[in-house]
DNA sequence: TTGATATATTCGAGAGTGCGAATACTCGAA
DNA sequence: TTCGAGTATTCGCACTCTCGAATATATCAA
């Protein structure tokens, strides 16, 4: 029953392993946006992010509001973006390190930095 | 560049997604272990732990010490273990909700919950 | 009703993942 | 050297994931 536990822990996990689906996360951390507004700001077509926010709904990372023709998406517990936000620390301290060579050649490092802190 | 961000990100979370890798990250979390080791506690064969940790390698999740004969493996930063702790908040309180109905059926749950806790 | 807009689902192809079996590598002991 | 234990890698197969295209569903407005 201790799988049971790993295998939830698991799903969620692999539920945000994917960039698209982080970006829709982060975006939904800050308030709650319709799925025409996630498609712009992500940047992805309309059936891809149909199909994204299906992966985060069957896991209950996310939930819906109807308003009229369009349906508002939310994360269903604050706490997760909470946790991100401790994650957060760990990526900015290995993201720079992972950054460190392509820096010398590459600039950009400085933008990755300051999106990590946010 | 922003998007380097979240690629990075997803990778994590998508080595994350798996429960044998949750179960290995769990058991380093308390601190070094052998393959041979691990293989015991996560009960894997040899082959497939080792192809696991080959995931978690290549995300610079764990590093590894050379004994004599055998490899210990460990959590690269324990910044890690800190972040999983606060997710485990998450986990605890949905993974009680999602077993809700299981347990007037089964019991077990309490044993989810206890581990969810640690 | 009809049409238009917003969102979801289905489908098929290609890429990626997980597994056990077999094989290779590495180190210390004999 | 040679052997054996511990670990890693490769291979082939089954399965899953992701994408865009096409299609379906729902809601509002005319």
């Amino acid at each position: 029953m201790l799988d049971t536990m790993r295998q939830f822990k698991a799903g969620i996990f692999q539920a945000l392993g994917h960039p698209t689906r982080v970006a829709i996360v982060e975006f939904l951390s800050r308030g709650e946006m319709s799925v025409g507004q996630l498609c712009e700001k992500v940047g992805v077509e309309q059936a891809n992010a149909s199909q994204h926010l299906a992966v985060l709904r069957n896991k209950h990372i996310v939930e819906t509001r109807k308003e009229g023709n369009q349906i508002f998406y939310r994360l269903r517990d604050p706490l997760l973006g909470e946790a991100l936000d401790k994650m957060r620390e760990y990526f900015f301290a290995h993201m720079t390190k992972a950054t460190e060579m392509l820096r010398e050649e590459k600039k950009g490092a400085k933008k990755i930095e300051q999106e990590a802190k946010r």
